[in-house]
DNA sequence: CATGAATGAGGGTTCATTCAT
DNA sequence: TATGAATGAACCCTCATTCAT
């Protein structure tokens, strides 16, 4: 393969790291294509020769990111096997280790923010993003009560219950990394940690809650 | 006092609503100077007389909207009498009173967009806004566990546990004012009380908690 | 009236003005917006105080100027007494003083040259200039018919017949203001004056021609 | 001759033919040299092989496509046995056909929008296609007269007031491939067959016409 | 010769800000 | 003080042209 076509193969990619990167720096008004060719390495020529429009790499920043992402937690998810108390734990952690680290947060800001201006983009955030994370958290709820491990529960709010706080922490975490001012003052995977023990013995069935306390 | 006058002594604060109620519908880049004024009832050159740019502007709307809410649920935190659960649970449901309609979501949503474009306006905000609530937060805590109500805790991460959730759903709120897509499909109310049942669970004090239980 | 408001009440007619002489001159396309500003007096900011865009003026351009010096040739027209051929050859020259001198051959070479990227500008100027001008021709054709002064003809066909030279001679014109070397060899007035003794005498040979003469 | 070769040799005409279509379409500067290579079947680079820019195109495109048509029209005419009046009307007739539905039109019409903008392409044009042309009209006029067939006429203007509506007629029909709302009402070769009439015949009265047909 | 990815100057348009009235 | 016409810097996007392959 020539050294040009390897190139053409790799821009898409490279426009969408910086675009990704920029747009949750600065926001999605406050970057310039020219920024985001900068940033890739090219001429604001080339980035048209890829995306047709400013708005159009917005969306393919969010569905190239985020889907992928949300696809693997489900995946591990199903394969679990033991506690789900643990395996809730686990999941709030994992959340954590992404979208904390990885450009999911940052994504979960910029959609935020931008929403309002792009209906079309916020549908398509709904849809395949935010529907699937729903269903993923309920069927670790409905696992728990299934085997008993958690007491019945209104399902819909406690799985909001859940989703709030950790992308809270995931867009605070993102805001950390332009604006160190408005940092968490104490490590966010302690707070998770703390969720983790604040909701758990919330969502335990009783008896082994008490067996749990007595122990 | 004349009329001419009471007008020009409201003009600062009409604007101010003006420009709160489009920064948060639309996001600061996206309002333009004309419409604020235009909501105001003022010409665009007027804006000027009384902010000098739409950064002072956004400024002033920040500083002006939320260290007044914050002070106000201070106070009514301090004259609470009873049960540290009960006054937390109030505490949660006030905050989504005030900050789920009001404008304090909104503000948070702007905050968290814009911080990273001006550094100088998320600090005042830190010191301003956010460590006053964490203050108040910890002091109801405190309280808990002096009463021998809570069990003993890591206040901090603790706190930013609480806080979490809350934030999210005043952001998310808001963001649904001007995307109804990313609305939430369950009552945000019914959220906050999920949210009350699973973490008071979680801070009660063993011997008070299985008390709970028992009965 | 206050002198900025004199000047406001001028503005958009000095843009019009500015924009003819140019697309007149150089085309629509080779024209750039900030020159039509700058021989009207103002910033480029300022046309787009008036016209929304590059293609609205261009409407407004044609509409403005050509709608008006079509109705005053057809009043004239209505009011002569005399003879069909004097009455004929009387408006091929006021054609031609009128479009050749004014704006009016520039417009028509500018339709010609954009009709095909406007269409919405086409249909208006058919319907609105050149249809009514159609009817202006034919009026006096008939006119002479039945008044004896002309044969009966086929007036579709001759309607065109004539118009067809007047219009190239304006646009040729206009071409030759900003292309001497396109410019006519000969005065163009005195074509149409050829054009009126062919088409009201005809190209026959003398014999036959001073016979008719004699009668 | 091997076909890559034979292709090799065809590029040129090729690219001029579709550069030519092009620009008679959509004008000179709505067509981008992309569409150019594209229809002509060869890639974007490839064109520059041919033609140092767009311009240079351009100027091949008129250089190449008129002087022919002119040169062979000027051949049928030194051969033609017969009456002047019936050599005029063919070339009338055959101008049209030519013109009309071949590309001389849509160059004519290019070449109006154009000059303004390449002067050196103007002066080209005149050299070689509109002084030729007037020799030709000269040439039968000239015959004409010596024959006895036509009155004593200035020539000049007389030349002009012939070639202003046949340039018209094509510059008109090739508006309409791209803008059928300005197309002719009447079959254009109608309307030649009426200017034949007209410039021919006369438009007087029928008694006047009627004792010159006796004669 | 041919390709097509890449370039970057240029133009249309927006909007925060100014200032004459 | 209030107005709103005017400004012009900045930004998105296009497309003629280049050049490595």
């Amino acid at each position: 393969m020539p050294a040009r076509q390897r190139r053409k193969a790799a821009r898409p990619q490279e426009l969408l790291d910086a675009a990704l990167g920029l747009f949750v720096e600065k926001g999605f008004a406050a970057t310039r294509t020219e920024e985001v060719a900068e940033r890739a390495g090219v001429s604001k020529g080339t980035l048209y020769l890829y995306y047709p429009s400013k708005e159009d790499l917005l969306k393919a920043v969010i569905a190239q990111n985020i889907s992928r992402e949300i696809a693997e937690s489900m995946d591990r998810v199903a394969q679990h096997q033991g506690g789900s108390a643990e395996l809730l734990r686990q999941m709030l952690r994992e959340w954590w280790a992404n979208a904390g680290e990885a450009s999911c947060g940052g994504i979960c800001r910029l959609m935020m923010s931008e929403a309002g201006n792009f209906p079309a983009l916020a549908s398509y955030y709904e849809a395949e993003v935010i529907e699937p994370a729903r269903r993923l958290w309920r069927a670790v709820l409905e696992r728990g009560i299934a085997r008993g491990e958690f007491r019945p529960m209104p399902l819909d709010s406690t799985v909001a219950a859940l989703m709030a706080p950790m992308l809270f922490l995931v867009m605070q975490q993102h805001t950390a990394t332009s604006c160190p001012q408005l940092a968490s003052p104490v490590d966010p995977a302690e707070v998770v940690e703390r969720i983790a023990d604040l909701v758990l013995d919330g969502l335990r069935a009783p008896a082994a809650a008490s067996r749990v306390r007595r122990a």
